[in-house]
DNA sequence: TTCGATGCAAATAGTTTGCATTCTA
DNA sequence: TAGAATGCAAACTATTTGCATCGAA
């Protein structure tokens, strides 16, 4: 029999102490609560504060929700991680090296995920119309799926 | 002395009767609520539940607030109205025919209107990689405004 | 031992819903 | 006069804030 897969691949690992200690040089202090938001954080992405909240609380109980928000908050302004709103729902984080532009149905939720190189035209275009940078991944850009479009 | 322009022009009393008939005509009582509304949406465009309200009751103003979202809901429903968000406020309703693209700084909130034509690029991208049909109006994109860019 | 971080409860913003009543068709 | 539409209050979702306490540095 195969030897079961460690939880935490040491990739993760080593993803989070990059962040804790991108945090402590920069004077914050490392609690058993924000470690545990790092944790949730590079385990997964586009997850909305609720959806960390439980993975948080699987290694935490006792983290309350408003630490959660209070860290994505601290974490946001320090520009480790960016939020995104794929619809209507909450809004959904990730780390900062994985941010992305997001095609997202309207119909079904199926959400495409839309590198720099797709936004270039309408990057150009903002450009020289209005002297506008665009920064095109803090909400999706909606439209219907292949499958929906065709019922 | 010059006259005092009307209240309402001509052309939106028109564009009011345009859509009192086709409600009429898809079965919908017209009662005075709903016309204010309707004059309301006319009269302005990108305007929140709030701001409409507002405008609906200096005509009526017994009309709810809850009363202004079923309509609002309503018109959405059957194609006259769409709305989009442009940051993190209120959505802001207007008429489907005046719908377009939005461009708004992050930083100071200042918006700027993309016709269909800046989305060309984006549009074809997004076809020819996941079929997907974008809809970019609902969202609007993200950036910096020319003036924000150089601070 | 200080003051940044937390837990909890309560407030907030925006929107939706249940229900008795009103008024259009 | 049936039932669509409304007014009002209350619920709801996502998020933020005040404050007393805790614990990392």
């Amino acid at each position: 029999m195969a030897a079961t897969k460690p939880r935490k691949p040491q990739q993760e690992n080593e993803a989070v102490e990059v962040l804790v200690a991108r945090l402590r040089s920069l004077g914050y202090r490392m609690t058993s609560s924000r470690r545990a938001v790092l944790e949730a954080l590079v385990s997964g992405t586009h997850r909305s504060a609720e959806e960390l909240a439980d993975d948080v609380q699987r290694r935490a109980p006792d983290v309350h929700l408003s630490t959660i928000y209070r860290n994505l908050d601290e974490l946001e302004r320090v520009g480790l991680v960016v939020h995104s709103h794929l619809g209507h729902g909450p809004a959904t984080y990730q780390l900062t090296t994985e941010a992305h532009g997001h095609l997202v149905c309207e119909r079904c939720g199926a959400s495409f995920e839309a590198d720099r190189g797709m936004f270039a035209g309408l990057a150009r275009e903002a450009t020289s119309r209005f002297g506008f940078e665009i920064r095109p991944f803090h909400f999706a850009v909606l439209g219907l799926c292949e499958a929906c479009r065709r019922e």
